[in-house]
DNA sequence: AATGAATGAGGGTTCATTCAT
DNA sequence: AATGAATGAACCCTCATTCAT
């Protein structure tokens, strides 16, 4: 997904043919400026600025900052999880495919850091918007199943803990591979440590891998005992 | 420790009767409207609603917006120093002292929302008025010497893995705290879970433990196996 | 006559199959809005909105807002008057034929809503499109030759003063039944009486048909008596 | 009252000594603004441009843009009332003083078209903005009392009609007097007759008063015979 | 030490109209 | 004959800050 728009391709063109590339435009445009910014602090001037048309016309083709922000919103949910039918996880052994998923998730959040910041913006603003959106409420996201059913794969295989739930694993890859983004600022402040994109990279996935990984596979004996 | 603190402790008082208290209500105020709506979207009019004063007088004690928001987030990180420093970690066998900091960090998230939603704010605003701020470069959250301190005692116990570096320790602690305050909305819209101080938080809490302390206590032997 | 009767006659069906019948919709439609809301804070995109078409439609047919709105105006009169023209007045004595106007009249504003807050809407802009409208401005209403010609049966019967200007009684008529719509809403805020389609409307149109019948009839001596 | 405002008295002060002073010019400007347009099509920009202020300035007095219109609804109506208050009815003779009612409330309409175009406006809007004023929801115009008292006298001295509610004699002077001034753009155009404050103003005045005279003076057998 | 007054900039939205097709 | 696309202007309101007192 592109969100760099040269500026120059689109200068000079007062009157664009197609209102589907100009959408697209808008689109990439308000998707830029809210992951940036944030909903409340986003401008639609500024959304305008950056593909060269008028706050109108975006009132023209969404309705309102609203409505754009859930379509923004909507369309990079659609793309992780696009993304996500992509993996191949059944030509995989169950703890390769483990792998597979941490690691997938920890680079897209890496590469896609406007989705994180979305989503994290969402979160601020206490679900608010997405609250209101049908759509987006009704959204799931397949990568919860896939993880389960190679879980259960595992599981048969005698790898895996039984007593875990597939949330939690799920929560917790998200939970570590989130953090890698959105606190990169201030951990990295405080702890001198790059974070984000920058700094050993791959260390810091192989972090979580082996987290998830020795969690997964740990006997139910060690658990118990862990448990109090 | 009392769940759901609230920050903005002095509300009820109206005209207090020193500057001092003056200033202590404007921050209390503050580090809501803060943490609420984040810096650009924080307005210095609801900010001096909160407080029945006036704009001008907050501009008067503070100078800006940005040394007022500055100050917020340097108390709100100087009150997580404050509490961190309570924990006596050093009267626990190392097991149990992983087990209190996860813990406690867990529940400081949970109880002090607003200390999350700042930090998740100077993030999304990507340090910027971090950086600009000399004594929050050279912050230091004392959690990370102690929880070394205990991770030594561990190893010389033989009871944890020699190749984890405590940072990594301290960040997985951090973001599966964090990650279940920060992605309350959407990830409990999408996956049906009640998240924050919501729903099983002994659960959830637990499921933290259990991941730290299987990681910190897996063998050498499985841990290598793990890394291809 | 129908009571409450709305000019917005057509807004169920969808999709018209002539252009004649799309026309006679934008106008139903631009009646209520125009009615509803005074020429400048009418919308054309409200219109457009209740007849399901476009503003660029809208103005296909009509040109642009104004002339709309003199096609509005120009139906509205052309309404009344064909109304005025069913009167029959001739098979009637003269006093019952002012009493079937006065009421004919009160009831009309009544039944007819919109026209009155047209007018008023013309007149709060001071005549300004009626004055660049030829066809407006050759407007006559038949009601006071008829009613000049009862007054003259009256007059020769020794029933009606002959003092009393023609146009000074359609005044008095219009004055009253149209106070009765305008003024609904202040005047039954402040005195707390039910006006316009509400309350008793029998008894407050015998008022008007008692005060126009009392002065009509009364003798030149007490009206002599009255002008000092 | 002087709307009318020789803006050379003020354009060469740029800040205002009094604050008092810049609230009553922004509400004369808002007077003059609203009677003339109507609350929705009254632009805050044209009240600011009335009175070398901003808008900015004029949310900063009132508030919003309703609660000036309200302001201003509330000081017409004030103005009304004192002026009513001068009438000194008890000095005359019941007769002498409907006279004078009829002919102040007639006048006062006459010299103040924008107290008539606020209420017309206020009633095109339905009462919406009243509705939300307790203020003017409790309004009640002294006139009325006034106007019974004198009734009460004329019937007592065996001058008036005893079956006519002081109410209805209200309405019929307030319409008749405000239909002049309500209706003077169409009414005029269509009938050839100059209105409002144009044309024979003392003739049109008189016929108010004979009106109302003839039908509180007549007796009650010719009201009987007048209802069927 | 403290504050009411004032302001320029920018916020999102609605508007009537134009124009190429 | 009819319409989707586009736009510049204007809409009301909120903002953080300045300044005289």
């Amino acid at each position: 997904m592109a969100l760099q728009f040269s500026p120059d391709r689109t200068l000079a063109m007062r009157k664009p043919k197609s209102p589907e590339a100009n959408r697209a435009r808008i689109l990439a445009a308000a998707t830029t400026e809210f992951a940036e910014r944030g909903y409340d602090a986003a401008s639609m001037d500024a959304i305008a600025g950056r593909t060269n048309t008028t706050r109108a016309l975006i009132n023209y083709y969404f309705g309102s900052k609203e409505k754009l922000y859930l379509s923004v919103l909507q369309q990079a949910y659609a793309e992780i999880r696009e993304a996500e039918n992509e993996l191949r996880l059944d030509d995989l052994a169950p703890l390769e495919a483990i792998r597979r998923i941490v690691e997938f998730t920890y680079d897209y959040y890496v590469a896609h850091e406007y989705f994180v910041r979305l989503v994290v913006s969402e979160n601020q603003a206490k679900g608010t918007h997405m609250k209101r959106s049908p759509a987006l409420r009704r959204l799931n996201r397949p990568i919860v199943e896939r993880l389960s059913a190679v879980i259960e794969r595992g599981r048969a295989a005698g790898l895996f803990r039984s007593d875990i739930e597939p949330l939690d694993v799920h929560m917790a890859i998200a939970a570590l591979g989130m953090f890698n983004v959105t606190n990169q600022f201030t951990f990295g402040t405080i702890f001198q440590r790059e974070m984000g994109a920058k700094g050993d990279v791959a260390h810091r996935r192989q972090v979580v891998v082996d987290i998830v990984l020795t969690w997964l596979g740990s006997t139910r004996a060690a658990a118990r005992s862990r448990a109090h």
